[in-house]
DNA sequence: ATAATAGTGTCTCTCAGACAATATCGC
DNA sequence: GCGATATTGTCTGAGAGACACTATTAT
């Protein structure tokens, strides 16, 4: 920074300029029981009091240094998760969608195991809870425009399942190929070849085996298996994983 | 909006809360000259007087009802440009990115071609100009974290080459195969296959001929085409357009 | 042995990449 | 015709999708 930048900023007022307000959302799936889940809150101060929400909140200029941190804080502090997957998914900002104010709102989503998450009761009235997702919607209508939000990360992670070995997030640090290819199949929903994921998982080499077998079911059990790389996120397919899915 | 809701907001003050400054900024590109080309702007006030910048600035929110409102304003007042293709491309948030204040930047990348935009010399002494770009980068150090965002631009840029037909905003209405193919070229910066592009265009459907020839080549002239739809930026390939761009 | 699911082998047909052949202009 | 580039045709190897086959558990 030079002279003149310095001697600006002494004159500089941060509260000069009406300006909008800022918050961030997340949306955080899960897989369960055969099905694609979102974790909402149910909004116990107005606006919207008592209709469901993605968790987020405004940014805390003194709390997060970064957007991320608040993220991260907000999912924290709203739901007790912390999602070993997050990314960033779009900023929808305009003069109407928050009856305060002009709002920007930076939406995330996430990804997590559904049994990384123990939804404590909040000590105050607001509620938490998984919704299952069915088709681009969960069967409620959401705060501000939170449905759309959900219909974009939505559609952001099904297309990211083309390409990437995400899906990884949603289940624990080992899982056999079946339940893989299930989380894949429930998300998209629609089958997909065996023989077809499979290749396309050994040629990207982004699993390896571990010694350790499935106990006690009535049919051969199946083998353990676990990401090769710490950044899971980054797992890229050389070809789509799914073609099928690129079909139609 | 409920009762208790409108009680809520008589008593809301929008300026209660400290808050992060919102901006836009927008990496608008072109092809010219066999290059790739990004538009600048020659800061005229501080902070970073004197630095090249990607064009864009803080929300107005009189002015301006949407994000995108705000994108198109900033460019239309900063450059004169008017890009027919815009895209959101990513939002950075942090208290150290900019030296007056916690700041937002919501970026967005943008396409045209060359002679759509003229760069009027500002009556202030503000310059504006194509700069060349060079694998992810241009030859000079940007203001604020102006590098890493256009570094982003190309990127996605890139990728979406792979499976869009969105070059096609960076060329005029009419077109031939060839001038298309080597815009392709140039910014991913390789060679194509011929046969395989065509074929590829030919199955996507996404462009027709128009009776319009070539004039005066001294070799056999190239036939225009034209976009089938309007939504150009929309025109999914059913495979990579490219896919040699994936190999390596 | 049977039921059930895990995991593998292989065939076929499509298609990407390579390259050759042909077309059409100015000179 | 010649040089140059546009446009089309064809061959070949790789790989996706389909489906059959083998493996391993409990009962």
């Amino acid at each position: 920074m030079n002279k003149k930048d310095k001697n600006y900023l002494k004159n500089f007022s941060p509260t000069r300029y009406n300006r909008p307000s800022v918050a961030v959302d997340v949306v955080v799936f899960t897989v369960h029981e055969e099905q694609l889940k979102v974790l909402l809150i149910k909004r116990g101060v107005p606006p919207f009091e008592g209709k469901w929400a993605l968790p987020g909140g405004f940014i805390n200029k003194a709390k997060d240094k970064t957007l991320d941190d608040a993220v991260l804080r907000e999912l924290q502090e709203e739901t007790g998760a912390i999602a070993p997957y997050i990314e960033q998914l779009y900023s929808i900002g305009n003069a109407d969608r928050d009856p305060r104010d002009w709002t920007v709102s930076i939406a995330y989503f996430a990804l997590t195991p559904y049994d990384k998450v123990s939804l404590k009761a909040g000590t105050d009235a607001r509620q938490t809870r998984w919704w299952t997702v069915r088709n681009t919607k969960v069967n409620v209508k959401l705060a501000f425009d939170h449905n759309d939000i959900l219909a974009m990360a939505i559609n952001r992670l099904r297309s990211k399942l083309e390409y990437t070995a995400i899906a990884g997030h949603l289940l624990g640090a080992e899982f056999t190929l079946p339940q893989l290819q299930a989380t894949y199949e429930i998300i998209l929903g629609e089958k997909l070849d065996k023989t077809a994921f499979r290749r396309n998982l050994r040629r990207a080499e982004v699993v390896q085996e571990t010694s350790r077998i499935e106990q006690q079911t009535d049919h051969r059990p199946a083998r353990f298996y676990k990401f090769t790389k710490n950044a899971t996120g980054m797992l890229f397919f050389p070809r789509s994983i799914v073609r099928a899915a690129m079909k139609k």
